[in-house]
DNA sequence: CTTGACCTGTCTACAGCTTCAGGGTTCACA
DNA sequence: TGTGAACCCTGAAGCTGTAGACAGGTCAAG
């Protein structure tokens, strides 16, 4: 009557192919077989593993697991406490996102439109793509040039005003597409 | 003055794998290209990006998230409630991360022999695993009448005393090793 | 024309598993 | 003795979402 895989993952609430997985990456020993190859856990298999669920249910990496009882010399409490540090900080993560989901679903209605691009944001993230106001300048100027339609429909886009399409489209057109950076 | 792939990935804090792989997987749609066949991005695609940001903030999962932004008609609001229980629950686990390495910690100077299998954790385990009071009888006759140096070994590992050792092997010398079920 | 900073697609790796394919073993029951 | 269910085996691939490395194409400036 040997301790198979499947008894085994049971008793500890993991699934047989946990165990297998652990034992492909050596965390865990190959245990002995049987006759008809089949694993036999022996007590010392069970006591490793039980080790192992204790750092699991805490969240340690597998690596830290191995390190830990292989290794034996890190320090268990250190890496304990590193991990209720990686705790925090995930928590944290996990409040932010209820708290971006809350304002979501504070704003229900507009939940369609979000987010709008205006102008405010467009200009927001070209600079943040490194584009100057003149490099700007240049794009509405080389945009005017190429696909006068497209570039009405993106400004329309943007939600901005008739009136001040019509300024942006015409400096666009007067001032040379290629115009040097200075 | 095209907006190239890593330009828009900086300006929204990904990176430039990110986007392609969004592309990849069909999220976002393949923009238009330079005659150099660099991508160049459209308003439009930012749009779509920043839409893709504000779900991904908030840990929705990719393939939600294009659900909602391509099928459309899946209830945004009840995405992001379901997420929000999620959420709950992942907190929840954290937490309980956190109870357990508190509860190791409290016990430091215990660390190294954690957790010792004892005669009673180790029976709790094979019931566990779906072993009778039978079968653990068998069980050791078995082991008895295989290995009775392994056997006297796993008595000792199981911490179990000298005398009550004495006694299980004689029980389990004298029970037949194929005794039946009943 | 070269240099250097971009861009391209493709491939690999990560954690921690799960699932699959294509078999062998064991055991109770007829 | 045969059969079927419920196990077991190995090895490989797949999953999520992202990061990074690679070899080569493109482009502006000097």
């Amino acid at each position: 009557m040997p301790l198979t895989v499947t008894n085994l993952a049971r008793a500890c609430m993991l699934s047989r192919s946990t165990l297998l997985y652990y034992e492909s990456i050596g965390l865990l020993a190959r245990p002995r077989r049987t006759a008809g190859n089949y694993r036999a856990y022996t007590p010392k298999d069970v006591e490793r593993l039980q080790q192992i669920c204790v750092y699991r249910d805490a969240g340690v990496p597998l690596a830290d697991i191995r390190s830990l009882l292989d290794g034996g010399r890190d320090d268990a409490a250190a890496v304990l406490r590193r991990r209720l540090v990686e705790l925090s900080a995930g928590i944290e993560r996990l409040r932010e996102q209820q708290r971006a989901i809350a304002r979501l679903l504070k704003s229900a209605h507009k939940l369609r439109s979000i987010p709008m691009v205006t102008k405010e944001k467009w200009v927001a993230i070209m600079k943040a793509a490194g584009f100057s106001e003149d490099d700007m300048r240049r794009w509405h100027a080389e945009f005017e040039k190429a696909a006068p339609g497209d570039h009405q429909e993106f400004l329309e886009f943007l939600h901005i005003p008739a009136d001040e399409i019509g300024h942006i489209r015409g400096w666009s057109r007067e001032s040379p597409a290629t115009a040097p950076t200075t």
